[in-house]
DNA sequence: GTTGGTTTCTAACGGCAGTTAGATTAAGCT
DNA sequence: AGCTTAATCTAACTGCCGTTAGAAACCAAC
């Protein structure tokens, strides 16, 4: 049996658990609780602006006004900053993404779903969660005992998309020569690699999924004639 | 006017060229040239295995076989080497796609040049250029200032694949309600991520190239029939 | 206002970083 | 052989790193 919810895959203390929760409940935290969650959520933004080897406690203490030996108090080494730092930006990402699909009803149409799923994922990465793009930029250069720890719940969030491919796969939206997995991959590489170039004042994150969407699913190639069903995006204008 | 040749961006000493010619002639080099790329292919190498900020001179010069003082008989500091490092990746990178668009004639339809690009490039991430590989995983986490040396030669890189798609879009290839830089970006993000993913004993870059050229121009939508003119690659089996 | 728990600071520790100057060795030339 | 240049090593310097112990400050409850 496979967990739904993607917290379940970490054991972790219920305090631990507060920064899942997207809904964040400031009042009935305790001070402790509130400082534990500014000093990752300042992590997380000092890890996308200068990468995680750069990153030393004293800077992130000094940017959540304190003296690093206080962080000590609220965990246990840097190794636990920056694993939750990861586990939190997977676990919005993957939240919302799941919340996005769910949006649609069960009888929906795959090539929906999928372009849902794309939004989702877009909208957390440039707009919501510092953790999911701290999550993405420094995955691949924290070293491989962090990387270890984090892996379970990146591998599920991974599932879900493949889960997500197959079917629609199996429901005919998707050509039976296409690799799901290289789909995925590629998907996946073409949405992250877009931290490094997408820029909100060139264009709206919906044109960006819509025509995410549709690169992936008609290709780049010029089609004779075949309007698309009503779903016109707006061209988006981004890089030079 | 635009330089062809990707080298002519940088002021370099003859000495500092040597790695960017493709044939390297052993012979004629000094003692000192050849530890200078001893040393260079060495920190690319690390880089790769350990990322940037984990891997210190002293990391290098013990894998060089020598001490971490007699480095700065070579090189200036750690930055110039791995600005140097930096900037031989995409020079190989951008020789080689070169090349290998240049193998066709100028006649040659823009989807055959965009595969073969596309096949230059994984090539060179993948069996050829420890450079360009150690690029692509380090570039966004070296320090602002070591990117801002190195990012006139990877504009240059990107300005070429940028050419080659606007005219495949000229030439009609292209359909011309895509964004031409979406396509850009989104390729060359789902190819770089490959340097996580790709295994070379699951599949052959020229399966995957070839996959990845027609997940791109034909999407991964179910088309009714419509086989493509004998261009039939092997599906790849990449991932679980 | 004292107490007791929570939170932060101070000050240091050992270790490793990049870098340097000068001594030492190796190689080539006459 | 002796001299010169090339290449490497030695040994240190300064500075920042993660981490720790214990003293201080804060804060609520009585």
């Amino acid at each position: 049996m496979t967990s739904r919810c993607p917290t379940e895959i970490l054991q972790q203390s219920p305090a631990r658990e507060s920064l899942r929760l997207r809904a964040v409940n400031l009042e009935t935290m305790s001070k402790g609780d509130r400082t534990r969650e500014h000093i990752l959520r300042i992590a997380a933004r000092l890890y996308n602006d200068q990468g995680y080897g750069t990153t030393s406690l004293r800077d992130i203490a000094k940017a959540a006004g304190m003296k690093a030996g206080s962080l000590y108090y609220h965990f246990n080494s840097k190794e636990d900053i920056v694993v939750e730092v990861l586990n939190t930006g997977i676990a919005w990402v993957f939240d919302e993404v799941r919340r996005s699909v769910e949006t649609l009803p069960d009888s929906a149409v795959s090539r929906d779903k999928i372009s849902q799923a794309i939004h989702g994922h877009l909208v957390i990465l440039h707009e919501e969660s510092a953790f999911t793009s701290a999550n993405m930029r420094i995955f691949a250069q924290v070293p491989d005992e962090i990387r270890q720890r984090h892996l379970p719940l990146r591998r599920a969030y991974e599932t879900y998309w493949a889960r997500l491919i197959n079917r629609a796969q199996a429901d005919g939206l998707l050509d039976h020569r296409i690799n799901p997995s290289l789909l995925r991959l590629s998907l996946l590489g073409a949405l992250n690699s877009s931290i490094e170039w997408y820029r909100a004042d060139k264009s709206s994150l919906e044109d960006l999924a819509a025509n995410i969407t549709e690169l992936f699913l008609q290709g780049a190639q010029a089609r004779e004639a075949a309007p698309q069903q009503g779903r016109s995006a707006r061209r988006v204008t981004q890089g030079e």
